[in-house]
DNA sequence: AGCCTTTGACCAGCG
DNA sequence: TCGCTGGTCAAAGGC
């Protein structure tokens, strides 16, 4: 769609831009970027990932080699259409990675920005970003700080989190829609470099694990998780499941890869009940364009519309976890095999939240903040490798109010509740090719998306974070049905911009 | 006994 | 219309 030359330009345009998420995001560009575009010009034959990574990306190695003809395409394909999108998609991944990797490259202005993120982020090499296990999605989405807008850093009065810090910058920028390219490459830079929330890293250790090579740091961004929210219901997803990449306790964020296939998720192998709810696996199935098998679970609860979709590396980290509707039921008791996953660190972290972040998501106003980034259809939502995406709110059947519920950027997963809609805070900017198509789509909001457009969109997180997944992590996508319904989350809000966005003929 | 996972087959959408 | 692909079903088996 049209978006992705604005993606390009966003790259450039990165710093100067907005307050708000944006110039969170940039900051964290930076990082990303500076990672990036040194790792590409020192790895150029291939390895533009960073090492962290290797198990996953092991796989990728070759494509990762392969990599610079691929760039090529991938830029000239990037502006294109969604189509030419999808082509591209279908290339080798490898193609895809070395585009990407040449794409965002030449764009961003990596020495502008770097230092700031360096600074940073500079711990924090580890391309993942563990989530300890136990710690749900909902968990980070809740905390207040994640919530919190791009500026909050360390937030002084929230502070603690550094995870929502993170979060928030990242929500800003994981949001962007198109993420694709950008996010991978951002994702994948972020990651190495880290966008680091600075400050409040230290409160929750737990919360970070990983990667990082800097402990420190790291701890903020969520490497490996996308997250993504796909309208079909809306119920948001609760939670996002952390599992193995999750989890390295900062400590052991230094060796993120091999930490975290290993150990890290403690929830690897189970399926993925980390969140809070309960899942049934109805189905297996390898995707094409996707390395690792991809799982269907079901929210066994009782009329609960609830699906997602979990792809796993072969040592069990979840590379890619997507979210369809929202839960309609509040999060079930901890028990049995919720249990287990919140034995993990996850849990740990979540308590760790709970007392550090303290404030209720609910109550905490950057949360409403974070809300407010829904407007649009999708968003993207990523800490490192930790991404979220939302498209459109969901319907208000399903979820009316939760009063809680955010998806994304803001939102809250939290489980129990209902995710409410979706944020965007996309960026909208951000992405890069086929997202924008993804994004525009939900964003349409129609109620019943169609399920083709939704499956495209599906589609397309897939492959992109197929291709990236490898070396990104994995990514939970929300799904939300539309948009109209954000504003009706029960929150109040104030308008504070409208720009036309390219690849949208709405005004945001 | 109940619940969950596994896995092959089937179905539907899309190009 | 056909083939491909993703998603779902449902039987079988395990815990």
């Amino acid at each position: 769609m049209g978006g992705f030359n604005d993606h390009v330009t966003m790259a450039g345009d990165w710093m100067p831009p907005s307050p708000s998420t944006r110039s969170f995001f940039s900051s964290m560009l930076g990082d990303d970027v500076r990672s990036f575009s040194d790792l590409t010009s020192d790895n150029k034959g291939g390895t533009l990932f960073p090492p962290a990574s290797e198990n996953n990306m092991a796989g990728n190695a070759e494509e990762k080699n392969n990599g610079g003809a691929g760039a090529d395409d991938d830029q000239s394909t990037n502006p294109g259409s969604s189509s030419e999108q999808r082509t591209n998609l279908r290339k080798g991944l490898s193609e895809r990675m070395a585009a990407r990797a040449g794409f965002s490259a030449p764009r961003l202005d990596t020495e502008r920005i770097r230092p700031a993120d360096l600074s940073q982020s500079s711990g924090m090499q580890s391309p993942y970003l563990t989530i300890p296990p136990g710690l749900s999605p909902t968990t980070l989405l809740d905390s207040p700080v994640f919530l919190s807008n791009t500026l909050v850093h360390p937030s002084p009065t929230t502070g603690k989190f550094p995870f929502s810090s993170g979060g928030n910058g990242r929500s800003s920028i994981f949001m962007m829609e198109g993420h694709d390219k950008r996010k991978d490459d951002f994702f994948d830079n972020i990651n190495t470099s880290s966008f680091a929330f600075k400050p409040a890293a230290e409160s929750s250790p737990s919360l970070f694990l990983g990667a990082g090579a800097s402990s420190t740091l790291p701890r903020q961004s969520f490497p490996g998780m996308d997250i993504s929210v796909q309208p079909g219901n809306s119920y948001m997803p609760q939670s996002v499941e952390p599992r193995k990449e999750l989890s390295p306790p900062l400590n052991e964020q230094h060796d993120v890869d091999a930490e975290q296939r290993v150990s890290g998720d403690a929830n690897v192998g189970n399926a993925p009940s980390e969140d809070g709810y309960n899942w049934r696996k109805y189905g297996q199935k390898q995707v094409k364009g996707s390395e690792y098998p991809r799982s269907y679970y079901k929210c066994t609860n009782q009329n609960c519309p609830v699906k997602k979709k979990v792809e796993r590396s072969h040592e069990g980290h979840i590379t890619e976890i997507i979210y369809k509707g929202a839960h309609n039921h509040p999060k079930p008791p901890p028990s049995r095999r919720s249990a287990v996953g919140s034995s993990n660190a996850l849990n740990e972290m979540q308590l760790d939240i709970a007392e550090q972040g303290g404030p209720a998501a609910d109550d905490d106003p950057a949360l409403t903040t974070m809300k407010k980034g829904t407007s649009t259809g999708a968003s993207y939502w990523r800490h490192d490798n930790f991404e979220v995406t939302s498209s459109a709110a969901m319907g208000p059947e399903y979820g009316n109010n939760s009063s809680t519920v955010q998806v994304q950027g803001g939102a809250q997963f939290d489980s129990g509740e209902q995710v409410d809609r979706s944020s965007t805070f996309s960026n909208d900017e951000d992405d890069e090719r086929g997202t924008h198509g993804s994004v525009s789509i939900d964003y349409d909001g129609e109620e019943d998306e169609s399920e083709s457009k939704r499956r495209k969109v599906e589609a397309y997180a897939t492959e992109v974070s197929g291709a990236t997944r490898a070396i990104r992590e994995p990514r939970v996508v929300v799904q939300t049905t539309s948009e109209v319904d954000i504003l009706d989350d029960g929150y109040r809000w104030r308008k504070y911009g409208q720009k036309v966005v390219k690849g949208n003929p709405n005004p945001r």
